[in-house]
RNA sequence: GGCGCGGUAGCCAAGUGGUAAGGCCGGGGACUGCAAAUCCUCUAUUCGCCGGUUCGAUUCCGGCCCGCGCCUCCA
């Protein structure tokens, strides 16, 4: 069964496959690093990876490159304002989206381009467009693309009859660079006083690319000038993504991506998420009250990509719940995460699970689909039929990116609270309840609190 | 104004031209010295409002009300 995924620029759910019949190419546009990245930017590279978990568990080979913005103007002011290098303040965003991104087990792409260290590719593209007659440099040095001069643009937005609003207007005579039509974007953006340190050599003077091209240039060398899918947040649609392919097939005169994959915003208590209203949750936020990475991610897919999310720290605590629903289901089962270096593709029993997913990544049907048959399957005791819920178990956890095992690390306690713990239990075992209630009492002073099992007892934060 | 999306139980959220998945919360029960965990079970005569098409609409069409996104550098 193939995936079928909606595509934005025909509006219809087609069929995502690779055009080289053997590895699925596709690319993501990813952050940019001036700061950490909030639960509505992973919300859309958590979809991602879960698009490529479910082309990778369907047996599909994929190469996944997702670039880093290092350079724009948010990056170049918060860096001077900091005071630091622009390189240091990027790596060091960098760096902490990537950690973030390990805590929500979002597989590592192929290729993470950044901007700055593919300036020559940009440059060269930007030549190709002048040559072609595509693009100018306007009186301020700065190169623009002469939207004129491509048909289909607006084809992926719908926006091309758009009236020029007295919107548009004002923001265009307040704008400080010159260029034709208001509609014209910059490719290279002359040097600027306040750009300080930060300029490149190019043709056209000095100066640094504007934000679209990074995406063309990089794509096309890591993915070839035409490839099978392109992926963002709705808010890209339009201006980024129709400029790319507006740049793009310009130069190459071929299709640039074949499928378009967008992903609806995150609403926060019903909310646009903004840091007025102080919504703007990152994963270190929500780990400081208490919730962790999975239960994050499990949040975002319990929606479908293509409406909006509304988050809501109920809903974190359901994804606590239903988490911890799949552990317990875990631990009769006597499952072992196996590991996540090639994903499990044989789903058995949790089918339907898998054929939800094809369905145009129809995640909240098939986390639907897996609570039902979790009840069907937890009382299987034939070792055979067992070991086949196992294996389908695990293919469902690597395609939805869950890290679910029958032993959980239990946090330990202070070695004050384990003897405490230890004496209750020889208590309880003496049949001396006072003792082991007042016991339980002096735990629970410490914020610990004691779970009994059969054979033992658990610690557990209070 | 232009383009687009949505309004489903207390909350989150699927779905279908044929009579409403799933998770959380809540009720009941089993188990349990206590507590927790776990398991079983119940909970929308109804899908924003009004018309239309149809044997039949929450699902298709039209109108209305409400909310949201994009409209030049926000995932």
């Amino acid at each position: 069964m193939p995936l079928n995924l909606h595509d934005t620029l025909t509006r219809e759910t087609r069929e995502a496959f690779p055009m080289d019949g053997h590895s699925f190419r596709f690319y993501c546009c990813g952050p940019t690093v001036y700061g950490p990245a909030h639960i509505g930017n992973f919300r859309t590279f958590v979809m991602q990876d879960v698009f490529r978990r479910v082309l990778e568990t369907s047996g599909h080979e994929t190469l996944h490159v997702r670039n880093i913005t290092d350079v724009d103007d948010k990056t170049i002011k918060q860096s001077q304002s900091e005071g630091v290098p622009l390189k240091e303040f990027t790596d060091r965003w960098s760096a902490f989206f990537n950690r973030d991104c390990e805590l929500l087990n979002l597989m590592t792409p192929h290729a993470v381009p950044s901007a700055v260290d593919h300036i020559p590719e940009q440059i060269s593209l930007i030549s190709r467009l002048i040559e072609a007659g595509n693009a100018y440099q306007a009186d301020d040095g700065s190169v623009y693309f002469k939207v004129d001069s491509f048909a289909k643009y607006g084809r992926l937005s719908r926006l091309a009859d758009r009236e020029i609003t007295t919107d548009v207007i004002s923001r265009e005579s307040s704008d400080e660079y010159d260029r034709d039509s208001a509609a014209d974007f910059a490719l290279w953006k002359a040097r600027r006083p306040e750009d300080g340190d930060n300029f490149w050599n190019s043709p056209w003077g000095e100066g640094r690319p504007g934000w679209h091209i990074e995406c063309s240039a990089m794509s096309m060398k890591y993915l070839g000038e035409s490839f099978d899918l392109h992926s963002g947040g709705v808010d890209l649609i339009f201006p980024h993504h129709e400029n790319e392919i507006a740049q793009s097939e310009s130069v190459t005169g071929k299709t640039f991506a074949r499928h378009w994959f967008h992903i609806a915003h995150l609403m926060v208590e019903g909310k646009k998420m903004s840091k007025s209203l102080g919504n703007l949750h990152t994963l270190e936020d929500l780990s400081k009250r208490g919730f962790k990475p999975q239960e994050v991610r499990y949040v975002l897919l319990s929606g479908s990509y293509r409406q909006p999310l509304n988050f809501t720290f109920d809903s974190l605590k359901a994804a606590q719940k239903a988490l911890s629903k799949l552990q317990s289901f875990a631990e009769k089962i006597q499952f072992q995460a196996g590991s996540e270096d090639s994903l499990e593709t044989n789903f058995g029993p949790f089918q339907s699970v898998q054929d939800a997913l094809l369905s145009d990544l129809n995640t909240p049907e098939a986390l639907g689909r897996l609570f039902s048959l979790i009840r069907e399957l937890r009382d299987i005791s034939d070792e055979e039929e067992l070991e086949a819920v196992r294996v389908g178990f695990q293919a469902t956890c690597d395609a939805f990116g869950f890290i679910i095992d029958s032993k959980p690390q239990a946090e330990s306690a202070p070695e004050q609270v384990q003897i405490l713990a230890q004496q209750r239990w020889d208590a309880k075992q003496a049949k001396d309840w006072s003792t082991a209630d007042q016991l339980r009492q002096e735990i629970l002073a410490f914020g610990w609190t004691v779970k009994d099992g059969k054979d033992g007892f658990v610690l557990a934060k209070a």
